[in-house]
RNA sequence: GCACGAGUAGCUCAGUUGGUUAGAGCAGCGGUUUGUGGAACCGAAGGUCGGCAGUUCGAAUCUGCCCUCGUGUACCA
Protein backbone atom coordinates (compact mmCIF):
# COMPACT_ATOMS: atom_id res chain seq x y z
CA UNK A 1 0.00 0.00 0.00
CA UNK A 2 2.92 2.42 0.12
CA UNK A 3 1.60 5.98 -1.65
CA UNK A 4 3.55 6.64 -4.53
CA UNK A 5 6.27 9.23 -3.62
CA UNK A 6 5.39 12.66 -5.15
CA UNK A 7 9.08 14.46 -6.44
CA UNK A 8 8.23 17.52 -7.52
CA UNK A 9 10.81 19.76 -8.74
CA UNK A 10 11.71 22.90 -6.97
CA UNK A 11 9.76 26.26 -6.94
CA UNK A 12 12.77 28.36 -6.07
CA UNK A 13 15.07 29.88 -7.96
CA UNK A 14 18.53 29.28 -7.37
CA UNK A 15 20.84 31.49 -4.20
CA UNK A 16 21.27 34.83 -5.14
CA UNK A 17 19.02 34.76 -8.40
CA UNK A 18 15.91 36.75 -8.87
CA UNK A 19 12.87 36.70 -10.58
CA UNK A 20 12.62 40.50 -11.94
CA UNK A 21 8.62 41.87 -12.75
CA UNK A 22 7.49 44.56 -15.40
CA UNK A 23 7.72 47.05 -12.74
CA UNK A 24 11.59 46.92 -12.07
CA UNK A 25 12.19 46.34 -15.62
CA UNK A 26 10.55 49.29 -17.13
CA UNK A 27 12.36 51.30 -14.17
CA UNK A 28 15.88 49.79 -15.42
CA UNK A 29 15.06 50.03 -18.75
CA UNK A 30 14.64 53.97 -18.10
CA UNK A 31 17.81 54.03 -16.36
CA UNK A 32 19.33 52.18 -19.24
CA UNK A 33 18.26 54.75 -21.72
CA UNK A 34 19.58 57.51 -19.47
CA UNK A 35 22.58 56.44 -19.07
CA UNK A 36 22.99 56.17 -22.82
CA UNK A 37 21.96 59.41 -23.41
CA UNK A 38 24.60 60.84 -21.13
CA UNK A 39 27.79 58.88 -22.45
CA UNK A 40 26.64 59.59 -26.09
CA UNK A 41 27.04 63.32 -24.88
CA UNK A 42 30.30 62.76 -23.35
CA UNK A 43 31.64 61.02 -26.03
CA UNK A 44 32.21 57.67 -24.84
CA UNK A 45 31.84 54.50 -27.34
CA UNK A 46 29.84 51.64 -27.18
CA UNK A 47 31.29 47.81 -26.65
CA UNK A 48 30.04 44.61 -25.79
CA UNK A 49 32.68 41.91 -24.93
CA UNK A 50 31.18 37.98 -24.25
CA UNK A 51 30.19 36.74 -20.98
CA UNK A 52 32.65 34.36 -20.24
CA UNK A 53 36.70 34.70 -20.64
CA UNK A 54 39.52 32.28 -19.71
CA UNK A 55 39.82 32.32 -16.27
CA UNK A 56 43.58 33.55 -16.31
CA UNK A 57 42.58 36.38 -18.48
CA UNK A 58 40.30 37.93 -16.02
CA UNK A 59 41.25 36.49 -12.47
CA UNK A 60 44.00 36.75 -10.25
CA UNK A 61 44.05 33.46 -9.61
CA UNK A 62 46.96 31.01 -9.91
CA UNK A 63 47.58 28.69 -12.77
CA UNK A 64 48.76 25.69 -10.31
CA UNK A 65 45.19 25.95 -8.50
CA UNK A 66 43.10 22.78 -9.79
CA UNK A 67 40.10 24.81 -9.58
CA UNK A 68 39.29 28.62 -9.60
CA UNK A 69 38.80 30.58 -6.62
CA UNK A 70 35.61 30.85 -5.07
CA UNK A 71 33.86 34.08 -6.01
CA UNK A 72 33.05 32.88 -9.81
CA UNK A 73 31.35 30.82 -11.75
CA UNK A 74 33.85 28.28 -13.76
CA UNK A 75 33.88 25.50 -15.79
CA UNK A 76 36.59 23.14 -17.69
CA UNK A 77 36.25 23.63 -21.53
CA UNK A 78 38.69 21.22 -23.25
CA UNK A 79 41.60 21.81 -20.81
CA UNK A 80 41.24 25.28 -20.11
CA UNK A 81 39.23 27.41 -17.55
CA UNK A 82 36.55 29.71 -18.47
CA UNK A 83 34.43 31.65 -15.83
CA UNK A 84 31.89 34.50 -16.18
CA UNK A 85 32.66 37.58 -15.88
CA UNK A 86 32.41 39.52 -12.37
CA UNK A 87 33.21 42.79 -13.62
CA UNK A 88 33.77 44.49 -16.81
CA UNK A 89 36.81 46.25 -15.88
CA UNK A 90 38.86 43.07 -16.11
CA UNK A 91 37.57 42.33 -19.51
CA UNK A 92 37.86 45.49 -20.48
CA UNK A 93 41.99 45.53 -19.82
CA UNK A 94 41.66 42.05 -21.63
CA UNK A 95 40.20 43.99 -24.87
CA UNK A 96 42.28 46.65 -24.91
CA UNK A 97 45.32 44.97 -24.38
CA UNK A 98 44.75 42.69 -27.40
CA UNK A 99 43.49 45.31 -29.87
CA UNK A 100 45.45 47.79 -28.09
CA UNK A 101 47.46 49.37 -31.76
CA UNK A 102 43.67 49.61 -33.23
CA UNK A 103 41.97 51.81 -30.57
CA UNK A 104 42.09 55.51 -30.35
CA UNK A 105 44.84 57.09 -27.92
CA UNK A 106 43.06 57.64 -25.46
CA UNK A 107 40.05 55.05 -25.45
CA UNK A 108 36.36 56.11 -23.67
CA UNK A 109 34.29 52.91 -23.82
CA UNK A 110 30.71 52.20 -21.94
CA UNK A 111 29.56 48.88 -21.23
CA UNK A 112 26.50 47.68 -20.21
CA UNK A 113 26.41 43.53 -19.27
CA UNK A 114 25.56 41.28 -16.88
CA UNK A 115 28.16 40.11 -14.17
CA UNK A 116 28.12 36.89 -11.96
CA UNK A 117 29.37 36.76 -8.56
CA UNK A 118 29.45 33.02 -7.02
CA UNK A 119 29.11 34.46 -3.23
CA UNK A 120 26.90 35.16 -0.40
CA UNK A 121 23.68 37.29 -1.61
CA UNK A 122 22.82 39.79 0.84
CA UNK A 123 20.16 42.75 0.76
CA UNK A 124 20.04 44.38 -2.76
CA UNK A 125 23.09 41.75 -3.63
CA UNK A 126 22.47 38.94 -5.83
CA UNK A 127 24.94 36.85 -7.86
CA UNK A 128 23.84 37.97 -11.39
CA UNK A 129 22.97 41.43 -11.61
CA UNK A 130 23.29 44.08 -14.50
CA UNK A 131 26.18 46.05 -14.41
CA UNK A 132 27.52 49.89 -16.30
CA UNK A 133 31.15 50.92 -16.38
CA UNK A 134 32.37 53.81 -18.16
CA UNK A 135 36.19 54.05 -18.62
CA UNK A 136 39.15 56.10 -19.74
CA UNK A 137 42.11 54.12 -21.12
CA UNK A 138 45.35 55.75 -21.48
CA UNK A 139 45.23 58.81 -19.46
CA UNK A 140 46.94 60.16 -16.53
CA UNK A 141 44.90 63.47 -17.16
CA UNK A 142 42.82 64.63 -13.45
CA UNK A 143 40.35 65.94 -16.20
CA UNK A 144 39.39 62.15 -17.09
CA UNK A 145 38.87 61.35 -13.34
CA UNK A 146 36.18 64.19 -12.59
CA UNK A 147 34.81 63.82 -16.19
CA UNK A 148 33.59 60.65 -14.58
CA UNK A 149 32.28 61.79 -11.52
CA UNK A 150 30.86 64.78 -13.35
CA UNK A 151 29.13 62.09 -15.97
CA UNK A 152 27.76 59.90 -12.62
CA UNK A 153 26.39 62.60 -10.94
CA UNK A 154 24.44 63.55 -14.19
CA UNK A 155 23.34 59.74 -14.51
CA UNK A 156 22.41 60.00 -11.04
CA UNK A 157 20.33 63.08 -11.40
CA UNK A 158 18.83 62.21 -14.73
CA UNK A 159 17.36 58.94 -13.60
CA UNK A 160 15.33 60.76 -10.77
CA UNK A 161 17.51 61.47 -7.42
CA UNK A 162 17.47 65.31 -6.45
CA UNK A 163 20.86 66.51 -5.86
CA UNK A 164 20.18 66.50 -2.05
CA UNK A 165 19.57 62.85 -2.20
CA UNK A 166 22.91 61.70 -3.21
CA UNK A 167 26.81 62.45 -2.57
CA UNK A 168 29.52 61.07 -4.96
CA UNK A 169 32.83 61.29 -2.12
CA UNK A 170 36.42 61.96 -3.73
CA UNK A 171 39.44 60.67 -1.88
CA UNK A 172 42.85 59.59 -3.02
CA UNK A 173 44.73 56.32 -2.04
CA UNK A 174 48.18 58.38 -2.29
CA UNK A 175 47.14 60.49 0.63
CA UNK A 176 46.22 57.90 2.76
CA UNK A 177 49.45 55.69 2.29
CA UNK A 178 51.09 59.00 2.65
CA UNK A 179 49.76 59.38 6.08
CA UNK A 180 50.59 55.32 6.76
CA UNK A 181 54.14 56.42 6.03
CA UNK A 182 54.28 59.27 8.46
CA UNK A 183 53.07 56.78 11.55
CA UNK A 184 55.73 54.49 9.98
CA UNK A 185 52.93 51.26 9.53
CA UNK A 186 54.88 49.53 7.55
CA UNK A 187 53.51 46.05 7.69
CA UNK A 188 51.18 45.15 4.75
CA UNK A 189 48.63 43.42 6.81
CA UNK A 190 48.74 46.41 9.15
CA UNK A 191 48.29 48.35 6.46
CA UNK A 192 45.13 47.08 5.05
CA UNK A 193 43.81 46.68 8.26
CA UNK A 194 44.32 50.02 8.60
CA UNK A 195 42.66 51.11 5.45
CA UNK A 196 39.03 48.96 5.98
CA UNK A 197 39.29 50.40 9.43
CA UNK A 198 38.79 53.42 8.02
CA UNK A 199 36.45 52.59 5.34
CA UNK A 200 34.13 51.93 8.22
CA UNK A 201 33.92 54.81 9.77
CA UNK A 202 30.57 55.88 9.00
CA UNK A 203 29.26 53.13 9.54
CA UNK A 204 30.64 52.30 12.88
CA UNK A 205 32.11 55.26 14.30
CA UNK A 206 35.38 56.58 15.91
CA UNK A 207 34.98 54.32 18.78
CA UNK A 208 34.85 51.18 16.45
CA UNK A 209 37.14 52.49 13.95
CA UNK A 210 39.74 52.59 17.16
CA UNK A 211 39.02 49.20 17.90
CA UNK A 212 39.58 47.53 14.73
CA UNK A 213 42.84 49.60 14.76
CA UNK A 214 43.63 48.12 17.81
CA UNK A 215 42.84 44.95 18.95
CA UNK A 216 39.28 44.58 17.38
CA UNK A 217 35.99 44.21 17.55
CA UNK A 218 32.69 42.53 18.02
CA UNK A 219 29.29 44.07 16.34
CA UNK A 220 26.25 43.71 17.11
CA UNK A 221 25.71 39.71 16.42
CA UNK A 222 28.23 39.01 18.46
CA UNK A 223 30.58 38.21 15.76
CA UNK A 224 34.22 39.50 16.09
CA UNK A 225 36.55 40.91 13.93
CA UNK A 226 40.55 41.18 14.76
CA UNK A 227 41.83 44.49 14.53
CA UNK A 228 45.35 46.05 12.96
CA UNK A 229 47.41 46.17 16.03
CA UNK A 230 48.66 48.78 15.58
CA UNK A 231 50.32 50.89 18.63
CA UNK A 232 48.77 53.89 20.44
CA UNK A 233 50.77 56.89 18.89
CA UNK A 234 49.69 55.47 15.22
CA UNK A 235 46.08 55.00 16.21
CA UNK A 236 45.91 58.60 17.79
CA UNK A 237 47.78 59.51 14.73
CA UNK A 238 45.17 57.94 12.24
CA UNK A 239 42.27 59.08 14.77
CA UNK A 240 42.88 62.58 14.44
CA UNK A 241 43.36 62.56 10.98
CA UNK A 242 39.60 61.01 10.54
CA UNK A 243 38.60 63.61 13.06
CA UNK A 244 39.97 66.42 11.00
CA UNK A 245 38.51 65.49 7.61
CA UNK A 246 35.85 63.52 7.91
CA UNK A 247 32.15 65.43 6.22
CA UNK A 248 30.10 63.91 9.39
CA UNK A 249 30.53 64.61 13.40
CA UNK A 250 31.21 62.30 15.67
CA UNK A 251 27.53 60.55 16.19
CA UNK A 252 27.77 60.39 12.37
CA UNK A 253 24.31 62.02 12.91
CA UNK A 254 24.89 65.45 11.07
CA UNK A 255 26.31 66.09 7.81
CA UNK A 256 29.07 68.75 7.79
CA UNK A 257 28.20 70.13 4.49
CA UNK A 258 29.65 70.00 1.38
CA UNK A 259 33.74 70.05 1.86
CA UNK A 260 35.04 72.18 -0.03
CA UNK A 261 38.77 70.45 -1.05
CA UNK A 262 40.58 72.72 1.35
CA UNK A 263 43.17 70.28 3.03
CA UNK A 264 43.88 71.54 6.27
CA UNK A 265 48.04 73.18 6.53
CA UNK A 266 48.77 70.91 9.66
CA UNK A 267 48.95 67.98 7.21
CA UNK A 268 51.18 69.71 4.10
CA UNK A 269 54.32 67.94 3.56
CA UNK A 270 53.46 64.76 5.63
CA UNK A 271 55.27 63.03 3.36
CA UNK A 272 56.06 62.55 -0.39
CA UNK A 273 53.63 60.02 -1.53
CA UNK A 274 51.05 62.43 0.98
CA UNK A 275 51.62 65.33 -1.23
CA UNK A 276 51.24 63.95 -4.53
CA UNK A 277 48.06 62.20 -3.47
CA UNK A 278 47.18 66.39 -2.72
CA UNK A 279 48.37 67.52 -6.39
CA UNK A 280 46.29 64.92 -7.55
CA UNK A 281 43.30 65.88 -6.12
CA UNK A 282 43.38 69.41 -6.67
CA UNK A 283 43.48 69.23 -10.43
CA UNK A 284 40.34 66.62 -9.88
CA UNK A 285 38.85 69.69 -7.71
CA UNK A 286 40.15 72.41 -9.91
CA UNK A 287 37.49 71.17 -12.58
CA UNK A 288 34.74 69.97 -10.94
CA UNK A 289 34.32 73.16 -9.10
CA UNK A 290 33.48 74.13 -12.52
CA UNK A 291 30.50 71.77 -13.11
CA UNK A 292 26.91 72.06 -11.81
CA UNK A 293 27.14 69.23 -9.43
CA UNK A 294 30.23 70.88 -7.80
CA UNK A 295 27.64 70.60 -4.37
CA UNK A 296 27.25 67.11 -4.89
CA UNK A 297 31.26 66.19 -5.56
CA UNK A 298 33.03 66.56 -2.52
CA UNK A 299 36.14 65.40 -0.40
CA UNK A 300 35.99 62.73 1.52
CA UNK A 301 39.52 61.46 3.24
CA UNK A 302 37.82 58.24 4.82
CA UNK A 303 36.63 56.96 1.74
CA UNK A 304 39.17 54.40 0.95
CA UNK A 305 37.72 51.63 -1.26
CA UNK A 306 38.68 47.97 -0.69
CA UNK A 307 39.55 46.71 -4.17
CA UNK A 308 43.10 46.22 -4.32
CA UNK A 309 44.04 47.35 -7.72
CA UNK A 310 43.60 51.00 -7.24
CA UNK A 311 46.45 53.25 -7.61
CA UNK A 312 44.86 57.48 -6.92
CA UNK A 313 42.19 59.17 -7.28
CA UNK A 314 38.79 56.73 -5.87
CA UNK A 315 35.47 58.07 -5.75
CA UNK A 316 31.93 56.14 -4.34
CA UNK A 317 28.41 57.22 -4.81
CA UNK A 318 25.84 57.36 -1.88
CA UNK A 319 22.11 57.62 -1.51
CA UNK A 320 21.01 60.50 1.36
CA UNK A 321 18.13 58.31 2.05
CA UNK A 322 17.05 55.42 4.11
CA UNK A 323 16.29 51.97 1.72
CA UNK A 324 14.10 49.67 2.95
CA UNK A 325 13.59 45.78 2.12
CA UNK A 326 10.39 44.39 1.17
CA UNK A 327 9.52 43.81 4.65
CA UNK A 328 9.71 47.67 5.94
CA UNK A 329 13.11 47.06 7.60
CA UNK A 330 15.94 49.75 7.25
CA UNK A 331 18.73 48.25 5.43
CA UNK A 332 22.28 48.76 5.49
CA UNK A 333 22.65 49.27 1.83
CA UNK A 334 25.49 50.76 0.70
CA UNK A 335 26.87 52.59 -2.39
CA UNK A 336 25.38 52.54 -5.62
CA UNK A 337 28.37 53.03 -7.69
CA UNK A 338 31.89 53.79 -7.53
CA UNK A 339 35.13 53.72 -9.15
CA UNK A 340 38.69 54.95 -9.40
CA UNK A 341 42.03 54.66 -11.21
CA UNK A 342 44.07 51.94 -11.74
CA UNK A 343 46.94 52.54 -13.68
CA UNK A 344 49.03 49.00 -13.59
CA UNK A 345 45.95 46.54 -14.28
CA UNK A 346 46.97 46.28 -18.40
CA UNK A 347 50.61 45.98 -17.79
CA UNK A 348 50.10 42.46 -17.14
CA UNK A 349 49.40 42.09 -20.41
CA UNK A 350 52.73 42.98 -21.61
CA UNK A 351 50.99 46.76 -22.56
CA UNK A 352 53.48 48.89 -20.44
CA UNK A 353 52.25 52.27 -18.97
CA UNK A 354 47.99 51.77 -20.07
CA UNK A 355 46.94 54.05 -17.06
CA UNK A 356 43.19 53.98 -16.48
CA UNK A 357 40.24 55.09 -14.58
CA UNK A 358 36.54 54.09 -14.65
CA UNK A 359 33.08 54.51 -12.89
CA UNK A 360 30.54 51.50 -12.28
CA UNK A 361 27.45 50.76 -10.89
CA UNK A 362 25.17 48.21 -10.39
CA UNK A 363 21.87 49.14 -11.77
CA UNK A 364 19.82 47.02 -9.78
CA UNK A 365 20.70 48.84 -6.63
CA UNK A 366 20.21 52.38 -8.18
CA UNK A 367 16.55 50.47 -9.32
CA UNK A 368 15.47 49.42 -6.51
CA UNK A 369 16.20 52.53 -4.47
CA UNK A 370 14.34 54.41 -7.20
CA UNK A 371 11.48 51.90 -6.58
CA UNK A 372 11.10 53.26 -2.99
CA UNK A 373 10.54 56.95 -4.10
CA UNK A 374 6.93 57.35 -3.67
CA UNK A 375 6.83 59.90 -6.52
CA UNK A 376 8.86 58.30 -8.74
CA UNK A 377 6.04 56.74 -11.30
CA UNK A 378 7.17 55.08 -14.60
CA UNK A 379 3.77 54.64 -17.10
CA UNK A 380 2.93 51.34 -18.31
CA UNK A 381 0.83 50.97 -21.09
CA UNK A 382 -1.90 48.32 -20.63
CA UNK A 383 -4.10 46.91 -23.57
CA UNK A 384 -8.23 47.96 -23.95
CA UNK A 385 -9.79 44.54 -23.77
CA UNK A 386 -12.40 43.39 -26.36
CA UNK A 387 -14.55 41.01 -24.92
CA UNK A 388 -15.77 38.05 -26.44
CA UNK A 389 -19.68 37.33 -26.97
CA UNK A 390 -20.32 35.17 -29.32
CA UNK A 391 -17.25 33.38 -31.50
CA UNK A 392 -19.58 33.45 -34.69
CA UNK A 393 -19.01 37.05 -34.37
CA UNK A 394 -15.21 37.09 -33.90
CA UNK A 395 -14.36 38.61 -37.53
CA UNK A 396 -16.08 41.82 -35.98
CA UNK A 397 -14.04 41.61 -33.05
CA UNK A 398 -10.85 41.01 -35.38
CA UNK A 399 -12.27 44.20 -37.29
CA UNK A 400 -12.19 46.48 -34.40
CA UNK A 401 -9.09 44.92 -33.08
CA UNK A 402 -6.99 45.55 -36.50
CA UNK A 403 -8.26 49.31 -36.09
CA UNK A 404 -7.26 50.08 -32.73
CA UNK A 405 -3.80 48.28 -33.73
CA UNK A 406 -3.24 50.22 -36.86
CA UNK A 407 -3.82 53.43 -35.06
CA UNK A 408 -0.78 52.13 -32.30
CA UNK A 409 -2.98 51.61 -29.65
CA UNK A 410 -2.56 48.78 -27.72
CA UNK A 411 -5.02 45.97 -27.85
CA UNK A 412 -6.54 42.86 -27.35
CA UNK A 413 -9.56 40.47 -27.82
CA UNK A 414 -9.92 38.59 -24.28
CA UNK A 415 -7.53 35.64 -25.00
CA UNK A 416 -9.42 32.91 -22.69
CA UNK A 417 -12.87 31.50 -22.53
CA UNK A 418 -15.75 32.32 -20.57
CA UNK A 419 -18.19 34.27 -19.35
CA UNK A 420 -17.99 37.86 -19.27
CA UNK A 421 -17.90 38.22 -15.74
CA UNK A 422 -14.53 36.77 -16.07
CA UNK A 423 -13.65 38.80 -18.84
CA UNK A 424 -13.94 41.58 -16.95
CA UNK A 425 -12.04 40.35 -13.91
CA UNK A 426 -9.46 39.53 -16.24
CA UNK A 427 -9.11 42.85 -17.60
CA UNK A 428 -9.42 44.42 -14.33
CA UNK A 429 -6.71 42.73 -13.30
CA UNK A 430 -3.86 43.32 -15.92
CA UNK A 431 -5.34 47.05 -15.18
CA UNK A 432 -6.64 47.79 -18.77
CA UNK A 433 -7.89 50.79 -19.09
CA UNK A 434 -10.89 50.10 -20.82
CA UNK A 435 -13.05 47.09 -22.16
CA UNK A 436 -15.37 46.93 -25.31
CA UNK A 437 -18.28 45.18 -25.91
CA UNK A 438 -19.71 44.60 -29.16
CA UNK A 439 -22.05 41.87 -29.07
CA UNK A 440 -25.19 41.55 -31.21
CA UNK A 441 -26.97 44.40 -29.99
CA UNK A 442 -24.23 46.66 -30.94
CA UNK A 443 -23.12 45.18 -34.23
CA UNK A 444 -26.94 45.38 -35.30
CA UNK A 445 -26.60 49.26 -34.42
CA UNK A 446 -23.19 49.61 -35.90
CA UNK A 447 -22.24 50.76 -32.52
CA UNK A 448 -20.05 49.70 -29.95
CA UNK A 449 -20.30 50.32 -26.29
CA UNK A 450 -16.80 51.54 -24.29
CA UNK A 451 -16.64 50.54 -20.44
CA UNK A 452 -13.53 52.96 -18.88
CA UNK A 453 -12.57 50.22 -15.79
CA UNK A 454 -11.38 53.65 -13.50
CA UNK A 455 -14.59 55.29 -13.54
CA UNK A 456 -16.70 52.63 -14.62
CA UNK A 457 -18.41 54.64 -16.98
CA UNK A 458 -19.79 53.27 -20.06
CA UNK A 459 -20.64 55.05 -23.34
CA UNK A 460 -22.30 53.88 -26.69
CA UNK A 461 -20.38 55.16 -29.59
CA UNK A 462 -20.77 55.07 -33.71
CA UNK A 463 -17.17 52.70 -34.31
CA UNK A 464 -15.78 55.78 -36.29
CA UNK A 465 -15.14 57.61 -32.98
CA UNK A 466 -13.79 54.92 -31.07
CA UNK A 467 -10.13 55.25 -31.65
CA UNK A 468 -10.78 59.11 -30.54
CA UNK A 469 -13.24 58.20 -27.36
CA UNK A 470 -9.83 55.47 -26.59
CA UNK A 471 -7.44 58.05 -26.60
CA UNK A 472 -9.80 59.89 -24.11
CA UNK A 473 -9.00 57.38 -21.42
CA UNK A 474 -5.67 56.28 -21.92
C1' G B 1 33.14 32.38 5.96
C1' C B 2 31.19 33.79 11.10
C1' A B 3 26.88 35.18 14.24
C1' C B 4 21.69 35.68 15.38
C1' G B 5 16.63 34.78 13.70
C1' A B 6 13.02 32.31 10.60
C1' G B 7 10.77 28.16 7.40
C1' U B 8 3.04 25.40 8.55
C1' A B 9 -2.05 26.07 1.88
C1' G B 10 -0.31 30.43 -3.86
C1' C B 11 0.44 34.81 0.03
C1' U B 12 0.28 36.56 5.37
C1' C B 13 0.13 33.98 9.68
C1' A B 14 -2.31 30.97 14.29
C1' G B 15 -1.38 26.15 16.29
C1' U B 16 -1.62 25.30 24.31
C1' U B 17 3.04 21.55 28.91
C1' G B 18 4.17 16.37 22.62
C1' G B 19 -2.18 13.76 22.14
C1' U B 20 -7.88 12.06 17.43
C1' U B 21 -8.97 13.95 11.01
C1' A B 22 -3.29 20.63 11.31
C1' G B 23 -6.67 25.98 11.34
C1' A B 24 -7.86 31.32 9.82
C1' G B 25 -7.75 35.64 6.60
C1' C B 26 -6.64 36.99 1.68
C1' A B 27 -5.95 35.10 -3.31
C1' G B 28 -7.68 31.23 -6.72
C1' C B 29 -11.93 27.99 -8.43
C1' G B 30 -17.47 27.19 -8.82
C1' G B 31 -22.20 29.46 -7.85
C1' U B 32 -26.01 33.53 -6.44
C1' U B 33 -26.17 36.75 -12.10
C1' U B 34 -25.88 31.82 -19.52
C1' G B 35 -24.32 40.79 -21.35
C1' U B 36 -20.75 43.81 -17.01
C1' G B 37 -14.71 44.07 -12.97
C1' G B 38 -12.92 46.42 -8.39
C1' A B 39 -18.59 45.21 -3.06
C1' A B 40 -21.55 41.12 -0.62
C1' C B 41 -23.22 36.11 0.29
C1' C B 42 -22.93 30.60 -0.41
C1' G B 43 -19.99 26.24 -1.70
C1' A B 44 -16.11 23.04 -2.81
C1' A B 45 -11.01 22.54 -3.24
C1' G B 46 -6.17 23.29 -1.72
C1' G B 47 -0.78 20.78 3.11
C1' U B 48 5.43 15.25 1.93
C1' C B 49 4.00 21.25 8.65
C1' G B 50 11.73 22.99 4.50
C1' G B 51 14.49 17.85 4.17
C1' C B 52 16.74 13.55 6.49
C1' A B 53 17.62 10.87 10.83
C1' G B 54 16.67 10.20 16.14
C1' U B 55 13.78 10.24 21.07
C1' U B 56 8.60 8.57 22.05
C1' C B 57 2.92 4.38 22.48
C1' G B 58 2.37 9.08 19.77
C1' A B 59 6.23 14.76 16.77
C1' A B 60 4.22 20.78 13.21
C1' U B 61 5.79 20.76 18.57
C1' C B 62 11.74 17.74 21.62
C1' U B 63 17.19 16.51 19.79
C1' G B 64 20.99 16.28 15.85
C1' C B 65 22.61 17.14 10.89
C1' C B 66 21.52 19.39 6.22
C1' C B 67 18.94 22.93 2.87
C1' U B 68 16.65 27.64 1.98
C1' C B 69 15.38 32.65 3.33
C1' G B 70 16.18 37.11 6.37
C1' U B 71 19.47 40.43 9.12
C1' G B 72 24.29 41.81 10.80
C1' U B 73 29.43 41.07 10.09
C1' A B 74 33.70 39.64 7.14
C1' C B 75 35.27 39.65 2.11
C1' C B 76 34.46 42.09 -2.44
C1' A B 77 38.16 41.35 -8.40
Amino acid sequence: MAKEKKIKPSKETPSGFIDRKEKELLIRDFVISNIKEVMIKYGFQYLETPSFEYTDSIGKFLPDKDRPGEGVFSFKDENKWLSLRYDLTAPLARYVAKNYNEIPKPFKRYQLGTVWRNEKPGPGRFREFLQFDADYVGTKNPQADAELCILLAETLSKCGLDKNEFIIRVSNRKCFFGLLDFLEIKNENQRIAAVRAVDKYERIGIEGVKSLLGKGRTDKSGDFTKGAELNKKQIDGIVAYIKENSLYDEERENFKGSARFAPLAVWDDLSPLYSEGIRELGGFFGLTELSEYKDQIVYSPTLVRGIEYYTGTTFEANLLFKVKNQKGKEIEFGSVGGGGRYDNLINRFGNLDVPCTGVSFGLDRLVFALMQKKDFKIKSVKPVVICIFDQKNIENYFGILNKLRSSNISSEIYPGEGKLKKQMEYANKIQSPCVIFYGDDEIKKGEVKLRNLKTGEELSIKIENLVNEIRKII
